[in-house]
DNA sequence: ACAAAAGTGTTGTCTGTACACCCATGC
DNA sequence: GCATGGGTGTACAGACAACACTTTTGT
């Protein structure tokens, strides 16, 4: 038997970009560190794997913890692992990003945490790499987002079109073109109108629309040219 | 101070995903085990991460212990953290792919690894989730490749327009069009037509070509649509 | 009747794709 | 002179981008 004893063992981080959407910006979800190190700063939530725990079981329970949301979109972004990134010990990180309703968001759990949603357009900074982390981050939404029906994660089970396209122009930080965006989206034929409007942004009312289920998986697996 | 004492640590291994092309063929390059576990099966060139070496030396030193090459094209491709990924122990494996020149490959080292080349067309049995790995890796070339003039990597310097198409040919595994390949990558403008030709596969002889080296980094951090 | 947001079509330009013949050379 | 692979142009179709007016309804 090959024995694997003379192998160095590392402490192994997840940590945990959590995006929202709140109509208008697009956000993240970061902690005020009530602990040394780096007491007061804000930082990403992060865990570490346990010992016969999986890596995504990990990112899902740091994940659970925070906002007590399962079931949840998350995608692995990257394993961090420069050997000073942690100032305090040697840890490699491996980030993972979710993507959440921000409505779903419980406000106990936050405050309990000391999290607050942050606008992504101007980052404050963060410790660590974690702010190399959020980038990368927004870079790999952005690349997600332009090939598969994912950002619909982000909005409520209903929602009109314009919140749609906020949302893409949120993701791009881009204005999009209502007319061409609508015939796109209507294109890939993945939403699907209800006889309900939503009337409280406007004397006209727009109508509400939900995702097709079926084609919206399809669409996952697939990809499609999105923008 | 924050303790991490209480916390697990893990084995966390490197496995490299190792590209080449032959000019018909994309391939990879697998090592016969030679200690158990799985003696006689085919793996990926692996290694450990060091007490306090980063992640990515840790591959590149993987890399060149099978190789003897440095300053290769090399990427993260994904943390595999299943926790009976390895059957024999708990190891974190972060896979890497490399794209190296098949030329350059010194075959003095190739036989001291007992390493082979093998297409990827159809993919052997390997060990534990390699053969996952390198699903993922040839998938994730092939998204590279799309935006990014990376493929280069696997040419020689040198090269004619054909063995370039029959380069993108074998990681699409799908033909391409002659005329529409050339007018094409001529109107990206990242190669430059060499005086010299190329005589041995063709009584006419065939152009040969070399990248435009700023035109090449430019591209390359900017992207592209290149198919 | 007016303010405020929703909804809807057309046109020109560009990009992608399909397709076949002549050219240069070594034998 | 012929066999072999190299090199080149055109036409059609679909996608994208730019652009502004009408509709609905609450006040």
């Amino acid at each position: 038997m090959t024995s694997y004893q003379q192998y160095a063992r590392h402490l192994l981080a997840i940590d945990c970009i959590i995006f929202g959407f709140d109509g208008e910006d697009l956000k993240g979800l970061f902690i005020k560190r009530k602990l040394e190190p780096q007491k007061g700063n804000l930082s990403l939530m992060g865990g570490f794997v346990g010992e016969n725990e999986s890596v995504e079981a990990a990112a899902e329970r740091v994940l659970f913890e925070l906002t007590g949301l399962s079931n949840v979109y998350m995608e692995q972004l990257h394993c961090y692992g420069a050997p000073n990134r942690d100032t305090f010990s040697r840890v490699i990180s491996i980030a993972y990003f979710a993507l959440i309703n921000i409505a779903d968001y419980n406000e106990t759990i936050l405050k309990e945490h000391n999290a607050v949603w942050i606008t992504l357009k101007q980052l404050p900074e963060l410790i660590f790499d974690h702010r190399q982390m959020v980038e990368d981050a927004k870079e790999k939404l952005r690349q997600k987002v332009a090939n598969h029906p994912i950002g619909f994660a982000l909005l409520p089970s209903k929602f009109t079109l314009k919140q749609l396209q906020a949302l893409y122009e949120a993701i791009y930080e881009t204005p999009l073109d209502k007319r061409n965006f609508t015939r796109k989206i209507s294109s890939i034929d993945i939403i699907k109108k209800l006889a309900e409007k939503e009337k409280t942004s406007s004397k006209k009312g727009s109508f509400l629309y939900i995702f097709d289920e079926e084609k919206y998986k399809l669409l996952e697996k697939e990809g499609l040219k999105f923008i």
